[in-house]
RNA sequence: GGGCGUUUAGCUCAGUCGGUAGAGCACCUGCCUUACAAGCAGGGGGUCGGCGGUUCGAGCCCGCCAGCGCCCACCA
């Protein structure tokens, strides 16, 4: 048994406790248990990139507290730590940390040196180059995650870390993919996608958000092909004229239910296009007629699709005009596009109006709206819709079959809280195509494919070559295919590397086949899959959570876990949505320094499963109290019980036994709780019974617990006190992992974080009545309420006390007396039976002197 | 436009069978009491967002409305 401190105190807790933990290996996985011993964790790997912020602490805070109960109730945690590097935030990271820019053409410079701090100018590095720096940056945010993460306490097992961008998750990214590919889940196709032009990536639709855009709708002229007068369509995209290829009303529009089959021209340009009919032309939008351009936004290429129209694309990869417009329009329409060619799409609407005007064919000024505009969600310009060749993984955006088992898969899914799984039906619900894949970025998975290249070196994407299985991973861009050899790479009849890494999100939505081993360890895999909970942010719930469902229904026709917990979002003291641009992001490291990490923990176990909760420094400081009484109630119970035994037989009288009754009750509430996941439950129930336990019962049996320790009832107070103190110890043991491991290490061996969980059922003795805890406590209420209004020491002596009462409830007072007398100081105890409860309080006449 | 959640004391929030409104913080008044003054005891403070309904009885159940937050959506 360990010496209990003179002065006990938090201070140093958190740096002993973590490293006996990594040395004991407390937190350690025992592989070779089976997958019934075992609750295995999906944990979220966090963008490292990013900054660390309250919600990198809150919601893995809340996970902690379940695998640490689930820990004590005999579970083998498998709870591994991933770090998501992988993607488009690392990249961003490493151009403005070091001021440069992936150029793939450029040649590896091995003796490349990056800047400390960005240079004037943005300096151009190789692919190699470029990776080679994003792994050295993220190598060091991991390192401060890390960091924070042990000193929070996560009892993770830090021996299985992963990252999305390491060859394990390669590996299984690469494999899972082109086992989709077999079963033709995965396909390519030319066709028109989302695309940010600052990015010159193409972007999946769980990706967009919308925003509200200032526009304006310009009336054009369309002039009737007949000559018979004009048609006004209203437009937000005026520049985009000369992509226009049709123009679409409702079919059963009369008013322009005349024009159907016939063909208008165009304005600036001259361009006969046809005027066709669709249900989805809104009749109330604009003039109700609409031009139909290739492509404007997504309604344009539901058209294009839908009225097989032809494509006239006029921007470029980079959001800019083609040096060149489309080939049907010539001479004057020629010279009117050769204004806007190169230009941006807000330069070009300038321009457009300006020629509009001149030519008379723009009807009154252009009228300002605002309106939402689909952008990349980390993007900084509207997205616009180009034809390229991308993957495509079946998600269930254009097949129903497969979206009703992923709409039962979610139904089949226990989400906590319950009310989140409308989220993940409502996304399903507006898919509309399938997800893609491929990112035409660098910092990524790439896929294992390349093409075989014809004579004239033309790639013929009909043909794959596919990386051989246990050569995983690859990198098609160095590596060869299968019976190639590098020099054909790249040359007529040889083979070219497909360029594109995958979205970040096909690695992430692995994360349980790459914890579990799937692809290289199969025996893991069978003990720990599918796994038992996937815990994340609401946010992510259509992207990381859905896509995984996807994935695991694919490839192994089942959900990846049983049961998912939503935490809630954090909102900063003033109960807004924390961001970066706002300045009011506050990191957790400092508060741990202040208050503590139990404090801190405290805090996040106070939010309620999947409710938004504000950066509290008063809950903190709550928090720390909370800690520092428990140190010193602790101290106290084990000083005066002194070595008693934990014989839960010698707890003999009425107000011992009554005292375990209720924290029996509390036991199996709190258990009730967290096998709901319900850590704030437990946190808020055992916190309230802790307090009146120091409050009322430590008081009443205080003077009993100092007599001869060989007397039965001094015996039946020490064992109480010692009993209760191990059985609340445990229940705040997954919210205060250090102050409760530090109190359990005075007097018992081995950690607390792998004891019993407590059991109500011990606790409770035969004969055992609830009332006379809560008697005794109401009548030391009343006592200590009239010492205050006289405004006396507690420890004035009472002459007498009358207590009238309820038969039963007297009974149960007199089964207290003692230690009620002795709580009280009080000199005579009478009792009346009266069916109105009173307490009659007679202080003791002053001694005199003072 | 559809949906989910939320609204309880000055603040942050509990309130799980429908049965006399709770906690912490803050504020006020006391108290050095042999674990803790980083403590203890006590006190004031609420038309439970609004309206209507069901019920002997509604913070809780039902309907409508409003504020706030979020999710989804093919708005030229």
């Amino acid at each position: 048994m360990a010496q209990i401190p003179e002065k006990p105190s938090l201070d140093g807790l958190e740096q002993r406790w973590s490293e006996i933990w990594e040395e004991q290996g407390t937190y350690r996985f025992d592989r070779t248990r089976t997958r019934a011993e075992i609750f295995s964790i999906d944990t979220p790997p966090p963008t490292v990139s990013g900054s660390l912020h309250m919600g990198s602490a809150f919601g893995y805070v809340q996970t902690d507290a379940i695998a640490r109960y689930q820990r004590m109730r005999g579970r083998h945690v498998f709870y591994p730590m991933g770090w998501d590097d992988n993607g488009l935030p690392t990249e961003r990271r490493v151009q403005n940390f070091y001021g440069v820019r992936c150029e793939p053409h450029l040649p590896y410079d091995p003796g490349f040196v990056a800047p400390d701090k960005p240079g004037k100018d943005v300096v151009s590095i190789s692919r190699p180059n470029f990776l080679e720096l994003c792994d050295r940056l993220v190598a060091e945010d991991e390192a401060a995650f890390e960091e924070l993460w042990r000193r929070l306490g996560l009892s993770v097992d830090w021996s299985l870390t992963y990252t999305t961008i390491g060859p394990g998750a390669r590996r299984t990214s690469q494999r899972a993919f082109l086992r989709n590919l077999a079963r033709g889940e995965a396909y390519q196709a030319d066709a028109p996608t989302l695309w940010d032009v600052d990015y010159r990536t193409a972007v999946a639709q769980a990706e967009l958000e919308d925003r509200e855009m200032p526009g304006a709708y310009h009336a054009l002229h369309f002039h009737r092909a007949d000559g018979s007068g004009d048609v006004i369509i209203d437009t937000t995209r005026p520049e985009l004229l000369a992509a226009c290829v049709a123009v679409v009303a409702h079919p059963d529009d009369d008013r322009f239910r005349p024009l159907f089959g016939t063909d208008v021209v165009t304005p600036l340009y001259g361009v006969r296009v046809p005027v066709v009919s669709h249900h989805l032309a809104d009749p109330e939008k604009g003039t109700g007629i609409a031009m139909i351009c290739t492509f404007g936004d997504t309604t344009d290429v539901v058209w294009w699709r839908e009225l097989q129209l032809p494509t006239r694309a006029v921007l470029g990869i980079d959001g800019r005009f083609k040096a060149e417009p489309p080939d049907v329009i010539a001479g004057t329409g020629a010279i009117a596009y050769a204004d806007i060619a190169g230009r941006t799409a807000k330069q070009a609407q300038k321009i457009i109006v300006e020629q509009l005007r001149s030519s008379g064919e723009l009807d009154g000024d252009p009228r300002p709206i605002t309106h939402p505009v689909k952008f990349y969600e980390k993007g900084e310009r509207p997205l616009e819709i180009v034809t390229s060749r991308q993957w495509y993984l079946r998600n269930g955006g254009r097949d129903l079959e497969l979206r009703a088992e992923l709409l039962g898969l979610g139904k089949e899914l226990e989400w906590h809280p319950e009310n989140m799984r409308v989220r993940y039906e409502s996304w399903l619900d507006g898919l509309n195509s399938d997800w893609l894949v491929s990112r035409q970025r660098y910092f990524g998975v790439p896929f294992p494919i390349w093409y075989r290249l014809d004579g004239e070196g033309n790639a013929r994407y009909g043909e794959l070559l596919l990386a051989a299985d246990e050569s995983l991973p690859v990198d098609p861009s160095t590596d060869c295919p299968p019976g190639f050899v590098e020099a054909q790479r790249d040359m007529p009849g040889g083979f070219t590397a497909d360029p594109d890494v995958m979205d970040t999100w096909a690695t992430s939505s692995l994360t349980p086949q790459i914890v579990t081993g799937w692809v290289d360890d199969p025996d893991l895999f069978e003990r720990t899959f599918p796994m038992d909970l996937r815990p994340q942010g609401p946010e992510i719930i259509r992207t990381w959570l859905f896509d995984t469902v996807v994935r695991a229904r694919l490839e192994h026709g089942a959900l990846p876990w049983t049961d998912t917990t939503i935490n809630g979002w954090v909102l900063d003291p003033d109960r807004k949505k924390m961001s970066k641009s706002k300045g009011n992001v506050v990191t957790p490291m400092p508060l741990v320094e202040e208050y503590g990490a139990d404090a801190l923990r405290y805090w996040a176990c106070n939010g309620r499963p999947g409710v938004d909760t504000a950066v509290d420094f008063g809950i903190m400081k709550v928090g720390r109290k909370l800690a520092i009484k428990i140190l010193n109630a602790s101290k106290f119970v084990l000083g005066v019980a002194g070595d008693a035994a934990d014989e839960i037989a010698a707890v003999s009288t009425p107000l011992d036994r009554s005292m375990l009754l209720a924290l029996a009750s509390l036991v199996d509430d709190a258990t009730t709780a967290f096998e709901g996941f319900d850590y704030a439950r437990c946190l808020e129930h055992t916190e309230r019974f802790f307090w009146s336990f120091c409050d009322d019962y430590v008081e009443l049996v205080k003077s009993r617990a100092y007599g001869d320790a060989d007397d039965a009832v001094v015996k039946s107070a020490a064992v109480t006190l010692r009993v209760a103190l191990a059985t609340l110890l445990r229940l705040f043991a997954p919210v205060l992992p250090y102050v409760s491991e530090e109190v359990w290490s005075w007097w018992r061996d081995g950690s607390i974080h792998r004891s019993d969980w407590p059991s109500g059922r011990e606790l409770r003795i035969g004969g055992a009545d609830p009332l006379v805890y809560e008697v005794a406590a109401d009548v030391l209420g009343q006592v200590r309420k009239v010492k205050s209004t006289m405004q006396v020491s507690l420890a004035a002596p009472v002459q007498n006390v009358c207590v009238i009462d309820t038969p039963a409830r007297l009974d149960a007072l007199a089964a207290a007396r003692a230690d009620v007398c002795d709580a009280g100081k009080i000199a005579e105890l009478d009792t009346e039976p009266g069916s109105v409860a009173s307490v009659r309080v007679e202080l003791a006449a002053p001694s005199g002197d003072s």
